[in-house]
DNA sequence: TCTCATTGTCATGAA
DNA sequence: CATTCATGACAATGA
């Protein structure tokens, strides 16, 4: 029973999932059906914007749980929106995903409840609130990033936020995560914030609708406490560190403003030639330096200044244990490119939040300092910066890349990207557990469970009879089983074999019907007592199924034949015959009915007429005989209906664990090609480096990195041409693709 | 006594 | 049209 009871709760759970996973689902089948693909996604990242997309379809709906019909509209305008950013956004890196959170968090209070007040954004200015605002948001994320990682890992990738606690949130988060891999690989951090911030918003707005908001607005006050807490080992940390860093290199790559983007397309664009060739992705590859470069400009626009004058390649560490004796401009420079992300963001999903961006940029520069302090104390800042940029790491992009070579792509992914990955692993391989047992079960014991097919049911439920008999030393139950299965598997006539003469036979076929049933259960639940506990239920089960057992128990004088003399006539026997028979055979055997109920319900019509005409019946009597016969049948076929029933939730479930299963690997999968896609960046940049290092001018002087790049041209050839050049074409090539996408 | 799970039964619709 | 089957809904029963 409980068995039973904890299957069917795990069961319905598990098939909610697999409803959040449909449509991921498509996105498995892409992944299975082309190999190449994946990389593909992962350096263009088109085919992740497509699951950016399903995702953030099937987000919407998972978020919108009932939907309020307020929302439909902004959900769809929110979607188009998204639509739109994801395409621009389609090859950006990453951005550091802490920082994404974190953006994403805030944007929530902001776009829902600041929105309307631009007060809150004040507050947000004084240190305290801006530890309100970030440090929570932080908090958050880093809480999320971290448990939500190990946890998502676990339940394979589910970041789901606290606040709702849904399976659903924990699959959208995994969805999250896949998304966040993907915008790693091809996507801008805009991107990336933007759709954590439509997911926010469209959840804020059903919170508020389910007028939860107050709660949750007002809680999170209280929650960025423990947030920061939490925000302090985070691994939150690496990811704002990676930005600062890269926007430094930036920075020092190029002095002039309008030089970043061109060195990173610069950079792109030898990547592209170097790595791309074999995988044919020039054309990705361009995009995605494209992306870069929008991403560049955005954040210089934000507060290119401020970068600027930050120290190229400064670690986290450095800027934020500086943060008092250093010019706050560099401690601003992180939080403002992404609080000007932030805000144009917003910009882009609402007018109501375009309001807020104004606001918000207004209280950037005052909330820095506190930022920074708070980081400060809240983060390990230097431990932080040495766990997420290695020494070595941190020395050559400083080093080498130098002002002149920012690498973007190494920058931002290699780094963060790392960690991340490495966490993801961990979480990955953490994140079995939980299924693990039950998948590797599965695995051993059916590979194919994702047919639906009934009939496969009794067939997988006998072998698995046989699993766990050996285990659980239920011979006799397991037997029993077997043959009911195969009786069973036959459908019509599975309890009612014939005339059931004895009740042995009876028993037996009354655990014919079931037994499949609770073996499934037990062999579902993957507990081993479990199974034991199934077989004396199995047997009180068997019982009660007897009815179909035509004579017996008191009245067995009128029906006296196989019961009794198989009984040895026992008064115990008795009353329980009594007790097994069905309503049914009561009423027979009152009517006098000259033949057993299991004639009467099984035999064909043919010859039931046949035996009908046989007996001088009454009318009542061929009533009743007709309704026994309804009746039964219908017993029966209530019985397989719910029989099919069950194991299209347990199909369902197994597919759940399958796809679950796919979706780890190809997690795992994706963060191999992005190792590896990782390392072709650095080795193209390094490459890079040392041809343009290389390379002097009629006087013999070394070209500056800063007014000149290598532009990789279609035939293969590198060009060594003026930035702005670099800079004008690369924005061409960006426009190309998201006219096309378009 | 109440709750829950299981099972039987009925009504209904489809084949 | 009769029969059978499937299934939702309800009732009866037992734990």
């Amino acid at each position: 029973m409980l068995s039973l009871k904890k299957y069917l709760t795990e069961g319905l759970l598990q098939f909610t999932i697999l409803l959040s996973l449909i449509g991921v689902r498509v996105d498995v089948d892409t992944y299975l059906t082309s190999q190449l693909p994946p990389l593909r996604e992962i350096i263009l990242g088109p085919s992740s914007a497509y699951t950016q997309t399903q995702f953030h379809n099937l987000r919407n709906t998972l978020d919108g749980y009932g939907i309020h019909p307020k929302s439909i509209d902004l959900d769809n305008y929110f979607t188009a929106r998204r639509l739109l950013s994801q395409v621009r956004a389609l090859d950006r890196f990453q951005v550091p995903t802490t920082e994404v959170n974190a953006w994403l968090v805030h944007r929530d209070p902001e776009g829902s409840v600041s929105g309307s007040q631009p007060s809150s954004g004040l507050a947000l200015e004084s240190s305290s609130g801006l530890q309100d605002v970030t440090g929570p948001d932080n908090g958050v994320r880093e809480s999320e990033t971290e448990q939500g990682f190990s946890e998502d890992l676990e339940d394979l990738g589910a970041v789901a936020p606290p606040v709702s606690g849904d399976l659903t949130k924990e699959d959208i988060d995994l969805i999250d995560i896949l998304w966040r891999q993907d915008i790693d690989l091809g996507a801008g951090r805009e991107v990336f914030d933007y759709s954590h911030r439509q997911k926010e918003q469209d959840v804020d707005k059903e919170l508020r609708d389910g007028g939860e908001q107050e709660d949750t607005w007002a809680g999170e006050g209280a929650e960025a406490l423990a947030r920061n807490l939490l925000v302090d080992g985070e691994t939150g940390e690496s990811f704002p560190a990676q930005f600062p860093a890269d926007i430094s290199s930036i920075t020092e790559a190029v002095p002039s403003e309008s030089e970043p983007p061109a060195l990173q397309n610069n950079l792109l664009s030898p990547l592209l030639t170097g790595t791309e060739s074999p995988f044919d992705l020039e054309q990705q590859w361009q995009d995605l330096m494209s992306i870069m470069e929008m991403q560049a400009m955005e954040v210089n626009t934000s507060a290119s200044e401020i970068l600027y004058s930050a120290p190229p390649g400064d670690p986290l560490s450095t800027n934020y244990s500086l943060a008092p004796n250093t010019p706050i401009n560099q401690n601003v420079s992180l939080h403002q490119a992404s609080l000007g992300g932030c805000s144009q963001d917003f910009s882009l999903f609402s007018p109501e939040v375009e309001s807020l961006p104004v606001a918000s940029s207004s209280t950037l520069l005052p909330l820095v300092p506190s930022n920074s302090t708070s980081l400060n104390s809240t983060f390990g800042s230097t431990n932080l910066a040495g766990l997420f940029f290695p020494p070595q790491l941190n020395g050559t992009a400083n080093d080498t890349a130098g002002p002149e070579l920012p690498d973007p792509l190494g920058g931002l992914l290699d780094e963060a990207m790392l960690d991340e990955i490495s966490l993801m692993d961990l979480a990955i391989e953490e994140g079995f557990n939980p299924v693990q047992a039950s998948q590797l079960e599965e695995e051993f014991d059916s590979d194919s469970g994702l047919s639906l097919d009934s009939s496969h049911s009794p067939s997988s439920l006998s072998s698995s009879e046989g699993s766990s008999s050996s285990s659980s030393s239920s011979s006799s139950s397991s037997s029993a089983s077997s043959s009911a299965s195969s009786s069973f598997s036959e459908e019509g006539a599975v309890g009612y074999s014939s005339d059931s003469e004895t009740l042995d036979l009876e028993e037996a076929e009354g655990a014919v019907g079931y037994q499949p049933e609770y073996s499934k259960f037990c062999r579902m639940s993957y507990q081993d007592p479990s199974q034991l506990s199934c077989l004396p239920y199995l047997e009180h089960v068997g019982h009660n199924h007897t009815y179909n057992m035509a004579p017996s128990a008191l009245d067995s004088a009128d029906l006296p034949p196989p019961s009794t003399l198989k009984k040895g006539s026992k008064e115990k026997q008795a009353d329980f015959l009594d007790k097994q028979m069905s309503r049914d055979e009561h009423r027979a055997r009152a009517m006098k009915i000259p033949f057993t109920n299991d004639k009467i319900i099984n035999l064909p019509v043919e010859e039931f007429n046949e035996l009908l005409s046989k007996y001088q019946l009454s009318e009542a009597q061929l009533s009743l005989i007709r309704d026994i016969r309804r009746r039964g049948k219908n017993k029966m076929a209530a019985q397989n209906c719910r029989k099919r029933k069950l194991d299209t939730i347990l199909n369902l479930e197994r597919d759940v664990e399958d796809l679950q299963r796919d979706k780890a690997r190809l997690l795992r999968e994706k963060v191999e090609f992005l190792r590896s896609l990782r390392q072709m960046k650095q080795k193209v940049q390094s490459l890079y480096q040392e041809v343009f290092g290389r390379l002097r001018d009629e006087n013999g002087r070394p070209y500056s990195p800063s007014q000149y790049a290598l532009q990789y041209a279609g035939d293969g050839s590198v060009l060594l041409i003026p930035r702005t050049m670099a800079d004008q074409q690369a924005r061409r090539q960006e426009r190309k693709p998201k006219d096309r996408r378009k």
